[in-house]
DNA sequence: CACTTTGTTCAAAAAAACTTGAACAAACGA
DNA sequence: TCGTTTGTTCAAGTTTTTTTGAACAAAGTG
């Protein structure tokens, strides 16, 4: 219980405010967010941790961005498989906080591993259930041209495999700018 | 007009039908589109074409997908424009015939350029914004911290604009299998 | 011109994705 | 133990995206 709390209700606290340019920052990453194929909120939160130096727990994400319970807790979960975001526990407080990963190199690492792998991985799967269907079938047209694009897809996966390995490699590679860094 | 049509209602002719791995392969496009942000029926489109050696006019890919006409004008539109489809006319027909873009090369450089590249063109735009924003500000903790926040942004940016040029490079650089090729 | 074929557009319907909040669980302190 | 704080889950509601099909346009043909 805090010791005193004038106007608690209605006036928003200037602690529960944005500034412009983190409004600005969080829609930034509003829009990646839904152009990586995540929701939202996802983007939001990660924005709104971006702009933050101090960790911040769940309840004032929620408040800050106006969004409800559900959305706050599966979207940090969500970040944090990703990872994109940490928590930490400050000694003596029973709550959970969040920070945002801000090495670019560990965000793409992050997304690659739960997105773009897992693909790959179900690929392979399909591609062997292409082979067996191909299995049944006799020596038709169909067939070979049906053998003809299970190649013309093995190489597809094949060099996507490579690729990622590389982009891994080349994000965050940190050539030159000895200060000022590059993230 | 055809000459004659037997039992031309109800019964698919067997050119309506699409092989047991036709339709596993239009599943996998089908998959991996959406999981690229496009809509399924692009992704099945593409995949019929995929599977076929021979062009094909719209109304057919309604017939073999069973999928309205407005699907597939614009779904064949977009994936023109992506530069996934490309169209030939035959001489003596009216209609439009269309086929698959199978070198992957051609595919990521369609699919970075018009997906990509906007995304980082607008980000410049967004970045001129935030530094707009910070500029209204007085000398505050928070425009330290925007300044800061808005340099890795910056930092961000630029490695992602030098990423891409090396995905187009390395995809598709069929190093050695002389034979059999890799598309 | 009248008629057919081919393809586009777009408002409305359907489907999919996202968000909400109430119910629930877990962990702590008194 | 009971009450409180913190966080999760998931069915239902909301919003967004995608698909459909009827109306329209364009272009040939007889």
């Amino acid at each position: 219980m805090t010791a005193f709390s004038v106007a608690d209700v209605s006036t928003p606290d200037q602690k529960d405010i944005l500034d412009e340019w983190e409004i600005a920052v969080i829609d930034l990453f509003l829009n990646a967010a839904s152009s990586f194929g995540l929701p939202k909120s996802y983007g939001q939160i990660y924005g709104l941790l971006f702009c933050r130096d101090q960790s911040l727990p769940m309840n004032e994400v929620m408040k800050l961005l106006q969004i409800s319970k559900g959305s706050a807790s599966q979207g940090l979960r969500a970040l944090r498989q990703l990872g994109a975001v940490s928590s930490v526990f400050e000694p003596g407080d029973r709550k959970e906080r969040f920070v945002a990963e801000i090495r670019l190199r560990k965000l793409v690492g992050g997304f690659l591993r739960e997105q773009a792998d897992p693909h790959l991985d179900k690929g392979v799967g399909r591609l062997k259930q292409i082979e067996a269907l191909l299995g049944n079938l006799d020596n038709t047209d169909s067939l070979k041209r049906g053998i003809r694009k299970h190649e013309i897809l093995s190489g597809w996966h094949r060099q996507m495999s490579r690729l990622l390995p590389w982009v891994k490699m080349i994000v965050g590679k940190s050539d030159r700018l000895p200060k000022k860094s590059s993230y």
